[in-house]
DNA sequence: AACGTTACCGATAACGATACCAAATATACC
DNA sequence: GGTATATTTGGTATCGTTATCGGTAACGTT
């Protein structure tokens, strides 16, 4: 199958290659029966331009790429099929990169700014920290879609993210308003600045309002896999029989933590209730419903393009976005 | 911050233009200290390379697309992760591609194939009917995953899938062993071909080895949304008090339907048993633990990038790889 | 008639890399 | 030493597009 360049069509259509690149590109200035006659030969031809040599030409890039840190995050992956989905100028090419939790991602966004002369970033699920290091000299625009990068050496860049802190707060005063007593925290490490060290000092705000304290012993690390929240939650309840709720930092987490209970023999919630984050639409179908923090995804999705867009384009200033999540008390929480 | 050009670090460490990117390209002919040299102020740039610079040059491009068909699908989702992070070429780059289910994921893989000079595809999720006739003229590699070829019109393209006609009657046979007499299915539309037609053929032939048949009024079609399973489960069972047993084309039908039998009052397994199909991880955590038949994600990504890229480099042609599903049998299914 | 303005269109030089060809240098062999 | 051969290097055209600059035609103004 023949592949057309722009010279093909020029030639087809009788016209010149700036002609037709002009049409390619929509400018005003080509006479609205040149421009027809033009794409009649676009169409026929399937001619849509190469992109590596519009890329190669022009002085702004329009490639963005979303860098997404960790697998087998549900969360995330409905976060990216989001922003992959979201209304953009047809020019923009957005591509996606999974980067392993071990690795680097500010080491990865550099090497890829220079590879494929992105003029925009969007990171998914990152923690700032001195890694971040790298990204000194990048002035591209740069969107943290999840945290919040007010305070942290990333200020500069723009963020989309609710209020972790808060939102911690509010669903584990929920438990204690309902009476329970002693309250366990499943989250990952408090290292560094991400969503989850906001959503581990949003849980003792909320100890602290009724005089308590998060025991040390209460707040169990974990990967944010199921195996591994499963064994976490085993582990952890077998030693603590006395512990009646867990506030776990992600939906995920929280699956894995329920079944780990009821392999225990605990009812979810008669003996332990059990709230999560993120709202993911599978929690409320599970048995028991999930309890859970629902993320906004389709507005941090569209916050996050929209930011980043208008950075590119306007050269409009980075901003920091708080989107409201919302408290859903479901069957998982004793009433 | 400065983005260097190939004829920058050639100025710097001394050398040709040629010189760098026969090192960039790790080539055979440049002697030992000279590349060391060269690769130490590539290093000291961050220098990579210009993905389109190199595309537009190269004869043999190094970009493939993956392109998946419908959103929210947790199935493909953790096939596309397992796809991008599988070890492949340094300089294969992967681009990823979200389609609607509405919308023509052949014609958007045609426009693509320009814009970006594609040298390969892999479908995921496809469904081949009509709309595969706009890629008659293509002639580059490509790999359906998750759907077998042979027989349509696609046959000339790779696939990499389960026997999903198999697995299906196996399935089904596994309810009507347990002593099922009345068992629904809840599949998609029954036209084109894709995995989705053969599971419900795989049904049909495992009653017929009951001397039964699918009563069509227990074929029921539904979205492989949660909401919509939901719904079609409700409506459903509302009307079919008789029915002991549901065959679910997806896992995530499933949790739905157990969710519609949970809030009719009726008990999975006690009075219904449910199977899915894909094994998503998360089947393992519900409560009940979902009985599906498992995917082999890793293999089917392993093989899927292994035969594209043998396609790509060695002309190899296109096979078609059947992987081994798996029945698992958990709490959905009454013993 | 001469000039300015507007609307449209075209020739050509880049962009940064690689392919191709040619040349320089090192090594082997008689 | 001289020739043949292998190894390593460099010069330059080229990929397909857009930016830049320039040109033409049509029309209105003075």
């Amino acid at each position: 199958m023949k592949i057309y360049t722009i010279r093909d069509i020029a030639e087809i259509a009788g016209v010149s290659v700036t002609t037709v690149s002009r049409v390619l590109n929509d400018r005003p200035d080509v006479s609205r029966e040149t421009k027809e006659k033009v794409r009649r030969v676009m169409a026929k031809c399937h001619f849509v331009g190469n992109a590596n040599a519009r890329g190669l030409k022009q002085v702004d890039g329009e490639t963005v790429a979303l860098i997404i840190r960790g697998r087998k995050n549900p969360f995330l992956n409905t976060l990216t099929e989001a922003i992959m989905l979201c209304p953009r100028r047809e020019k923009i090419a957005m591509i996606t990169e999974y980067i392993d939790e071990q690795d680097d991602e500010f080491l990865h966004a550099l090497t890829l700014m220079n590879r494929q002369r992105l003029s925009g970033l969007i990171f998914l699920g990152s923690r700032i920290d001195d890694r971040s290091k790298a990204l000194d000299g990048v002035n591209i625009p740069m969107v943290f879609s999840t945290v919040n990068t007010v305070g942290t050496a990333m200020e500069r860049a723009a963020s989309v993210a609710m209020d972790n802190r808060a939102m911690a707060r509010q669903a584990v005063k929920a438990l204690l308003d309902r009476g329970h007593k002693q309250i366990a925290v499943f989250g990952g490490r408090r290292t560094g600045d991400d969503s989850l060290v906001l959503r581990a000092l949003g849980a003792e705000d909320a100890m602290s309002g009724y005089g308590m304290k998060l025991d040390p012993g209460n707040y169990v690390e974990t990967r944010f896999l199921l195996p591994d929240a499963y064994k976490a939650g085993v582990d952890f309840f077998k030693n603590n029989p006395g512990i009646d709720a867990a506030f776990c930092m992600s939906d995920t987490v929280a699956v894995g933590v329920i079944r780990a209970l009821a392999d225990l023999g605990k009812k979810v919630p008669g003996d332990v209730s059990v709230i999560g984050v993120d709202g993911l639409e599978i929690g409320e179908y599970t048995t028991p419903r999930l309890s859970t923090i629902v993320q906004p995804v389709e507005e941090i999705a569209r916050e996050s393009v929209a930011m980043l867009t208008d950075m590119m384009e306007n050269r409009a200033p980075a901003r920091h976005i708080t989107v409201e999540g919302k408290l859903e008390i479901r069957e998982s929480v004793r009433q």
